[in-house]
RNA sequence: GCAGCUGUAGCUCAACUGGAUAGAGUAUUUGGCUACGAACCAAAAGGUUGCAGGUUCAAAUCCUGUCAGCUGCACCA
């Protein structure tokens, strides 16, 4: 596609007799939304003051200087633009016969060259369930990882685990107290949370409580040994019943280097933002002034102690030099824009230009309920236990009524469950609040991920009883020349630049509704042509390899997202 | 009070970063299975892009003001 632009913008220019730069003109080059408009166009306005003319006199003046070749089918001049028809027939072929020919490799690219990209997601604090928070966090981080991956990059995902602080001196002074009353093995995280809402209230009564959780958490931070099993243990329990979301989910971390880690870090950075001379006394506390309209950023408390922004410094002195990074990418609510905006103003004293340039805040909206926030308080928290296994059993249910005969079910209600979930949660805009919706969440009709793995089952089927071999080298792709086939190819011509874009603006729904795209566009043409009872041969085997094609895309798009694409369903 | 995000069809969301008649899904009404899988396709209807100004040949998009919702603003993460 890139290359046929750049065609059109080198006959512009010659055209205009090269009054204008080459690039200035494929800037302005468009894509008309509608399609009648033709495949380019080049709005002429702008050059109605330099050629002191209108833009329609202008357009057609131009329409009649450019020369029909390379692909350039008609030129029409409309309402002041000019716009490009181009010769489908190579650019179908072209594009049919890449995808056949990468395969699973199609759309990916070595622009990231194995550069490090370390991408901080997840990060769920120990000890307590995963909520519908976590859920946005873990698929959004999820997807991003995979999409650079895609480009080359090597990725490195980092699990920060929240597996530090007062916390957990309540939590082990609860576990103290309460710890018979729980089959803590069965249900770790609702047993272990349960008990620390329990010691959490009583502590806010009751002072001794608080005291002796204070004296629990310093004993752990003096390295006690004991205690320091008992937080192994609660970190193992946890995270064991974390990874079998991750694993539910298909995300990946190669590193779960939470809070504790850097607990032996901090005190590097404390010394260089001495040695630098920003850090000030501000009302007790020792602060960097970060300007930029923003309050200044806490980096010791008055006590002395550290805070989460001087645990923030450290991992990013600690990633630039473990890493190497290009980028530094993390993934948390949008209630944390300021933190990061802060924490990324006096990381400058601390690395390189390149790292400091490579930091990136990825912020995103919040989830509520229809009643208003959640809060364990309230009792109101959809956890993604309850939601996977909603998901599932409706999914379930619908499978077996539509193929009563269908095997391995369980398997695919998962599939097709999950799935759901997490295409929903990837579709909008990332920084808009979700409002909860457990009907909406589990809709499978329309724009949904079900909607877009049925559409690659029904590929899947037909190409079984075409019994197409995707090895054919002699297939004749201009034979497909309808709208409903040119449409699809050009949609599918689009892919990588899609990838790149997602990636570039960090907004994985960008390829989630392409998707959507591609397989609305598959079934109208579906819809529209025959394939199997295609009379000519030439044809019928042109359009199983536009079905092939569109199947690969759609696996390799959804893949990408972190869903799996079932054969049947 | 200051700062950030959001505001588009009844509902959920798009709109190629300033371009042509603002598009989808859903809900509603209707047509299409003795038919490559109907979890599908097609059609109708649905809009003063929160409001008011401004810049521009051109504004949902940029600027100013304003309203509403949310978030943050010092020792929680």
């Amino acid at each position: 596609m890139e290359e046929l632009k750049k065609i059109v913008a080198s006959s512009i220019g010659i055209a205009l007799s090269n009054e204008m730069d080459c690039n200035e003109i494929l800037d302005k080059i468009e894509v008309p939304k509608d399609k009648i408009n033709g495949d380019f166009a080049y709005p002429c306005f702008h050059l109605a003051k330099i050629m002191r003319n209108s833009p329609a006199n202008i357009a057609s003046e131009l329409k009649e200087k450019i020369t029909l070749a390379n692909n350039i089918k008609r030129v029409e001049a409309v309402n002041g633009y000019l716009n490009f028809y181009m010769d489908n027939a190579n650019l179908t072929s072209e594009t049919l016969a890449k995808i056949m020919n990468e395969k699973e490799m199609y759309g990916s690219s070595d622009i990231g060259n194995g550069q490090n990209i370390v991408i901080d997601y997840s990060s769920p604090n120990i000890a307590k369930p995963f909520h519908l928070g976590h859920f946005r966090n873990t698929v959004l981080g999820s997807a991003m990882y995979r999409l650079y991956q895609e480009l080359g990059y090597h990725m490195i995902g980092i699990n920060y685990l929240g597996d530090w602080g007062r916390q957990f001196g309540l939590l082990i002074e609860g576990y103290n107290r309460y710890k018979e009353e729980y089959d803590i093995e069965k249900d770790p995280l609702n047993a272990l949370s349960d008990i620390y809402v329990r010691i959490n209230t009583l502590a806010k009564e009751d002072e001794t409580v608080m005291d002796a959780a204070r004296e629990q958490f310093k004993r752990l931070e003096q390295g006690d040994t004991e205690l320091l099993k008992k937080w192994e243990y609660f970190r193992e329990i946890s995270l064991k019943e974390y990874n079998r979301i991750y694993e539910i989910l298909g995300c990946h971390f190669d590193s779960y280097n939470g809070e504790a880690f850097y607990n032996d870090k901090m005190e590097e950075v404390i010394d260089i933002l001495i040695k630098k001379n920003v850090l000030i006394d501000s009302q007790g506390a020792k602060v960097v002034e970060v300007g930029n309209n923003m309050p200044p950023c806490i980096v010791l408390k008055s006590n002395g102690s550290t805070i989460y922004a001087t645990r923030d410094l450290a991992a990013i002195l600690y990633r630039a030099r473990t890493y190497d990074f290009t980028k530094a990418i993390y993934v948390t609510g949008s209630e944390q824009i300021l933190h990061f905006r802060q924490v990324f103003e006096v990381a400058k004293n601390l690395v390189d230009e390149k790292y400091q340039k490579g930091l990136v805040h990825i912020p995103y909206g919040m989830i509520r309920l229809k009643t208003g926030k959640m809060s364990t308080r309230e009792g109101n928290i959809v956890y993604i236990n309850d939601l996977i296994n909603d998901a599932i059993y409706k999914s379930k249910a619908i499978i077996v009524q539509k193929n009563a005969q269908i095997e391995n079910v369980e398997k695919l209600a998962k599939q097709v469950g999950v799935g759901a979930l997490v295409f929903n949660y990837l579709k909008s805009n990332k920084l808009k609040d979700i409002i909860f919706d457990l009907d909406e969440t589990l809709r499978f009709d329309g724009e949904t991920g079900p909607y877009v793995q049925y559409t690659y089952v029904r590929i899947r089927s037909l190409l079984e009883k075409a019994n197409f071999d995707e090895n054919n080298k002699e297939i004749k792709f201009e034979q497909l020349a309808n709208e409903a086939e040119i449409n699809l190819i050009k949609e599918l011509a689009q892919f990588e630049t899609i990838i790149l874009k997602a990636a570039n603006e960090y907004e994985p729904s960008i390829l989630t509704r392409y998707i959507i795209d591609i397989a609305t566009l598959f079934s109208r043409f579906y819809n529209e042509c025959q394939v199997l009872n295609c009379e000519d041969e030439n044809l019928k085997l042109a359009r199983c390899a536009l079905s092939y094609c569109t199947g690969i895309v759609i696996k390799k798009g959804l893949a990408i997202l972190g869903i799996e694409c079932p054969d049947r369903m």
